[in-house]
RNA sequence: GUUCUGAUAGCUCAGCUGGAUAGAGCAUUCGCCUUCUAAGCGAACGGUCGGGGGUUCGAAUCCCUCUCAGAACGCCA
């Protein structure tokens, strides 16, 4: 039910010598003023091709155009508003989603073709960070809305366990760690004596050649180097689960950079096959002056391979192994740079597939206005967090609703729910300074806010012993206060569709507010359980309600739970 | 220096393809629980949309320019 389209095909009827149906679609606009009705035609374009005045133009049309929709249609100088007949919509919409349900607003515009993802990929030996959170959470939200538009998103959790810092962290922990003190505290540990390695790196500039032969020597299978590595690998896995399991996250591939680490030859070999190399101060590289960027490194001057070396073998395992139509990699937009030379070295190697890559960039999280550097010590821990968040749910659980039931695990619902959601309800761009005071919200335009809209919602439908609705029973409103609820649950599915051209979660997320405002507004206006004419369309629309809220919460990864 | 982001209310941000009187949330002040969960609803306060040009019937939105902020610019990832 698109209720903009059959207004669009009424005028077409009118005009279709003049402007084709979809350029009627589109010149139709959402009125910012209820005064101005559910539509707006303007007419200034007509007036071009009928040389007329816009607003004489509007008043001819007003009296031709009509549908079985439309309830009026006024005009007001170059306008022409239109006002629908609200029983007859409602009753549409909310048969669509009583019908529907969890698939309201579905399409499939992907045929069910791959697209990996590469997402969270937190490195090894190193907590994770509020950064991480962003890709994991942004990663998963345009998961779950690829899903939805009938794409096979693979989600995939690119580690960071291979590079120099590896050789680093072999130098430091030979120097000053022991087995006790990892066994006891592994990724505290671990920071501890990375961050250390990069003090005494200041003082001693020679540990930095220390730390790139431990990576080389890892790099050629050095036994001790190998063992070592592995152990941290071990550790740091089953750190990061912990914070996956409480995201609710999983993912379909774990493949990291040292997955790689035998497909580099061959990349490189690839790559000289194609007379792309060139030797430059002892290090081999890919020119991109054809695109106006600086040299991709591929070879290090002591024959190590690099990020760029790594990531091109990624994407050709990912091309070869997965036949993606299109790949995207959320990662921060300081990374711009990176993907941009991805996709230069991949199209001078002759790939046109190069051009389905795409960066999914996002802004910085600063802490005091500055950038968090793991190397500084400088962090914030992910996982404090979402303690943090846990525990502030709670007191706010004791002080609201002592009797609830499971209050733990509401409180980490709610908790966890107000972090993500804070971290998707802007524009993915925005960059951000972290105070927890910000990031754990539980009124306004929070997580929470929607969670609790659609805790009672439910609590009606409890209330009323209303579990399921006829989908053959014709329901309708007419009041002002449910049109609005109607209108936002209408554009679920065009809502949907623009979030995934623009790979934009926090189109979802402001969905979700407008929907939770315009039901709170009926709430407290509208009595549901009254007994009244319109009492079963009540509950159908408090019903579709906490479904779609369900729905956008879902997509987000937002937890939802039925009481809090 | 070059390139990329960004600049809208005291703060954090919306503003879909240019459209009618620029909107929320937070904060501040006030009002609403014997009635479906007050994590809510309502009201007040708050803006020369960074400056200047241009395109257009019409610009927060498009173009140019300047200012300011952040980021990236070969052997880290």
């Amino acid at each position: 039910m698109d209720y903009k389209l059959l207004v669009a095909q009424s005028l077409h009827d009118v005009l279709k010598d003049q402007l084709e149906l979809n350029e009627i679609n589109q010149l139709l606009e959402k009125p910012k003023m209820v005064e101005h009705g559910d539509l707006a035609f303007p007419t200034f374009q007509l007036a071009k091709l009928f040389r007329k005045n816009p607003a004489q133009i509007a008043a001819e049309l007003q009296d031709q155009v009509s549908s079985p929709i439309i309830e009026k249609v006024q005009t007001v100088g170059p306008y022409l508003n239109f006002f629908l007949k609200k029983d007859q919509v409602s009753q549409l919409v909310l048969k669509e989603i009583l019908e529907q349900k969890e698939l309201y607003g579905a399409v499939n515009i992907g045929n069910g073709q791959n697209v990996p993802i590469d997402m969270s990929s937190p490195n090894i030996a190193k907590p994770m960070s509020m950064g991480h959170l962003r890709s994991t959470v942004i990663g998963n939200a345009l998961s779950n809305i690829l899903s939805r538009v009938g794409y096979n998103p693979v989600r995939i959790n690119y580690l960071g366990d291979w590079g120099t810092q590896f050789g680093k962290l072999i130098s430091a922990y030979k120097k000053w760690g022991t087995e006790e003190d990892v066994r006891a505290n592994p990724i505290k540990e671990l920071l501890r004596l990375y961050v250390l390695f990069h003090e005494e790196a200041e003082k001693h500039p020679e540990l930095e050649d220390e730390g790139r032969a431990w990576f080389k020597k890892l790099e050629d299978g050095n036994e001790e180097a190998i063992a070592l590595w592995t152990w941290f690998r071990e550790e740091s896995l089953a750190e990061f689960q912990k914070v996956y399991d409480r995201l609710n996250i999983q993912f379909d591939s774990y493949k990291g950079e040292a997955f790689y680490n035998d497909k580099m030859d061959s990349v490189v070999s690839l790559l000289d096959k194609k007379n792309l190399l060139t030797l430059n101060q002892g290090a081999h590289i890919v020119d991109l002056e054809k695109y106006n960027l600086n040299p991709a490194l591929i070879r290090k001057s002591d024959g190590a391979t690099l990020y760029m070396t790594r990531d091109l073998a990624a994407a050709l395992y990912r091309k070869e192994n997965y036949d993606f139509s299109q790949a995207l990699y959320v990662v921060g937009q300081e990374q711009s740079n990176h993907f941009k030379q991805l996709k230069g070295v991949l199209s001078e190697m002759g790939y046109d597939w190069a051009e389905n890559i795409h960066h999914i960039p996002f802004g910085l999280i600063t802490k005091d206005g500055k950038k968090l550097s793991t190397r500084k010590g400088k962090v914030v821990l992910l996982e404090e967090v979402l303690n943090e968040a846990s525990s502030l749910a709670l007191q706010q659980i004791e002080d609201k609703n002592p009797s609830l039931e499971n209050k733990e695990v509401v409180a980490e619902q709610v908790g966890v729910g107000a972090v993500v959601f804070h971290d998707l309800k802007n524009d993915r761009l925005n960059n951000f300074d972290f105070t927890i005071e910000e990031v754990v919200q539980f009124e306004g335009e929070t997580g929470p806010y929607v969670q609790y809209t659609r805790a009672r919602g439910l609590s009606i439908l409890k209330k009323a012993e209303k579990e399921s609705f006829s989908t053959s029973e014709n329901y309708s409103l007419n009041d002002s206060y449910s049109w609005e609820v109607i209108k936002l649950i209408q554009e679920f599915p065009a809502t949907l569709i623009r979030a995934y051209k623009q790979y934009e979660p926090s189109i979802i997320a402001k969905h979700s507010i407008h929907l939770s405002q315009a039901f709170n507004k009926f709430y407290a206006n509208v009595r549901v359980l009254d007994e009244h004419p319109e009492k079963e369309s009540r509950l159908a629309l408090v019903y579709a309600v906490t479904e779609l809220l369900k729905q956008d919460l879902t997509i987000l990864g937002v937890e939802t739970p039925d009481k809090m």
